[in-house]
DNA sequence: TACATTATGTAGTAGACACTACATTTCAAT
DNA sequence: ATTGAAATGTAGTGTCTACTACATAATGTA
């Protein structure tokens, strides 16, 4: 309406995009994970794209040549946040096969609550601030990440399964949604109250359950 | 700096809040509700204050005759919904001496969050959003409301261990922490999903866990 | 080297929103 | 009935912020 310049449909603003340079590559990346930073600490609504700016050492322009808009840039630091999260607990988390590598997960997940710059937060934080209002697509990524983390829990759960460490009783679904859940109420009351108990004594809670289809 | 009509010092305004008539008092509320409904939905950073007077049918005058900032009017809603979620979850929180009453009062919570107006979602909207960020008054506000409810639980649990019902290893404090963690993480999947399962899940899992306390 | 494309800097614009000044109406107490 | 305070209406104001136009610098490629 108010700005001559070139506009194009989407189909070719879509098929359009600039190719990156190395340079390019780097400040998008610079850009991304600041966002994330800033996200995981203060939620998506607390963090004005200034901040990332500052944050990046970029100005709007550069902000504005690699992402069409905050919700994608967003989106695109909730990919990279999520990544880090499952990353984060990688080797234990794709091989939950046993009671200790349920417990080593457990403390695993302590341990980047604990370490200040919490990964974990970002899913909470974003997620509820979110589900509600707003961003439809943004919930949907979290949601996305969320199922493929439950997903690795129900696989390892399965596999103790089948290979008869656990009962038949057991229901894999269902333990693996508890754990979820604790585990996201622990990090809420963890979070709150600047202390971990609560995800330590969620975790333990249901792994005792757990264990309590031991054969 | 720009408005030159008085000015007074935080003391006098304190002191010096007008007395409501009948109709004040009824304008007031009706504001406080709306503001309540409007929060438990979209959360504190996603609704404006319009929002809430097209909601309350109200002018911002008026907003502003009742209360002296946005702030101030959230803290109230938030205690408005406090006393909400407490009292929905009466008789049978306050009287938590039987597994009976452990499962009538989780059927209740998973009443409250499938009554879409879920009361319960505000806690947690409102809680992970101002966590990290923003207005660490009404972070305490809602710290409060979660401990009461908390309290509630442990005592429970403390009373059904003196009465002999639980066994002395379980130990009431772990088992409400993880109680509140699971009910928590629950709500928060239940709310992502718009499916009560992983609260039914959570809490059923937990009540087995204590159930294993069991004389 | 020439040139097209990408990367970055500067300086804005429009809209949303919290909050305000001031005028008018309603109402309760004397 | 009078009057002072409370309740409500109208019409803003300034700020924050997402987003943009346009100019310049850097850079890969022929």
């Amino acid at each position: 309406m108010w700005y001559i310049d070139f506009m194009d449909t989407d189909e070719e603003r879509g098929s359009e995009r600039p190719r990156l340079t190395t340079k390019g590559i780097a400040t998008r990346q610079k850009i991304v994970q600041a966002a994330a930073d800033l996200l995981c600490h203060r939620g998506i609504a607390g963090v004005c794209l200034e901040d990332i700016q500052k944050a990046a050492n970029v100005g709007a322009s550069q902000v504005y040549h690699y992402f069409s808009s905050k919700q994608e840039l967003v989106q695109a630091a909730i990919d990279l946040q999520i990544q880090l999260i499952l990353e984060g607990q990688q080797p234990f988390l794709i091989d939950l096969r046993s009671f200790e590598a349920l417990e080593a997960w457990g403390r695993i997940l302590v341990a980047m609550q604990k370490n200040g710059q919490n990964p974990l937060g970002l899913v909470l934080t974003s997620m509820a601030s979110e589900l509600s209002g707003s961003d439809p697509q943004v919930r949907l990524k979290i949601s996305e990440g969320f199922d493929r983390w439950e997903n690795h829990v129900r696989e390892g759960l399965t596999k103790m399964g089948e290979q008869g460490i656990l009962r038949e009783e057991a229901d894999p679904q269902k333990l693996a949604l508890a754990m979820m859940s604790a585990i996201q109420g622990g990090l809420l009351l963890s979070q709150a109250r600047g202390d971990t108990k609560p995800l330590e004594v969620a975790f333990e809670t249901v792994l005792r359950h757990i264990q309590s289809f031991q054969v």
